[in-house]
DNA sequence: GTCATTTATCATGC
DNA sequence: GCATGATAAATGAC
């Protein structure tokens, strides 16, 4: 019971802020520039931890989550496209 | 079928334009999907963490038949909290506060 | 064993 | 109502 309380305390989900809109232009910037292989390396997360005014722990998620999130959104609209290829094709078909 | 049904199948990316890059492409064929544990699985977890942080064979193994766990899940439960706990420290050390954060309560 | 990840989930901002 | 940052399970490199 006592865990639970300090885990609220401890947890900095509760004390999220936005990165400013600098920091998310640098870090996009090197995302997208270095899209073949977006892993930064541990003095390059520093670099961009300096520029942003930001941890590199924060840095890492920050990667972490663009990358399985911009995944994500090729793969969705890929399928939306499959779909309705699919569907032309079955019209076709008929 | 070969794979229950906890275990997610990553999409096929069949695209045809070869702008597809490597990266984006399913690291491992297979992958368990990740479930949150119950309230009584970490209170319980926790309690153990805090005599030991590391958990013997035979205690890993009660652990998991009394929580409804694998063996492996009560393992990698308590790498994970080592990490969390390191973590922690590296934050509550340079904070520059001077306020005590330690998880001492 | 550590540790950087992937992925789903959580909590918040707006 | 989703976008976004942080955390919780789970994997794999080493």
């Amino acid at each position: 019971a006592v865990m639970i309380l300090r885990s609220r305390f401890l947890d900095a989900r509760r004390k999220r802020r936005n990165f400013s809109k600098q920091a998310t232009e640098v870090l996009n910037e090197y995302f997208y520039s270095h899209l073949s292989n977006p892993y930064p390396s541990e003095e390059a997360k520093e670099d961009l931890a300096r520029q942003c005014n930001i941890t590199v722990s924060q840095v890492s998620n920050w990667f972490g989550n663009k990358r399985i999130r911009y995944k994500k959104n090729i793969a969705k609209a890929q399928e939306e496209a499959n779909m309705y290829a699919a569907k032309k094709a079955a019209h076709g078909a008929l | 079928y070969p794979f229950p049904a906890s275990y997610t199948m990553p999409n096929i990316d069949n695209i045809s334009d070869g702008s597809q890059l490597e990266w984006t492409s399913s690291s491992h064929s297979m992958r368990k999907k990740r479930k949150p544990y119950t309230k009584a699985q970490t209170l319980e977890l926790e309690k153990e963490f805090l005599y030991n942080t590391y958990v013997s064979k035979q205690k890993r193994w009660e652990l998991a038949r009394c929580l409804q766990l694998s063996e492996r899940q009560v393992k990698i439960w308590f790498q994970n909290r080592r990490m969390k706990d390191k973590k922690q420290k590296q934050r509550t050390s340079g904070d520059g506060t001077g306020l005590i954060m330690t998880p001492c309560l």
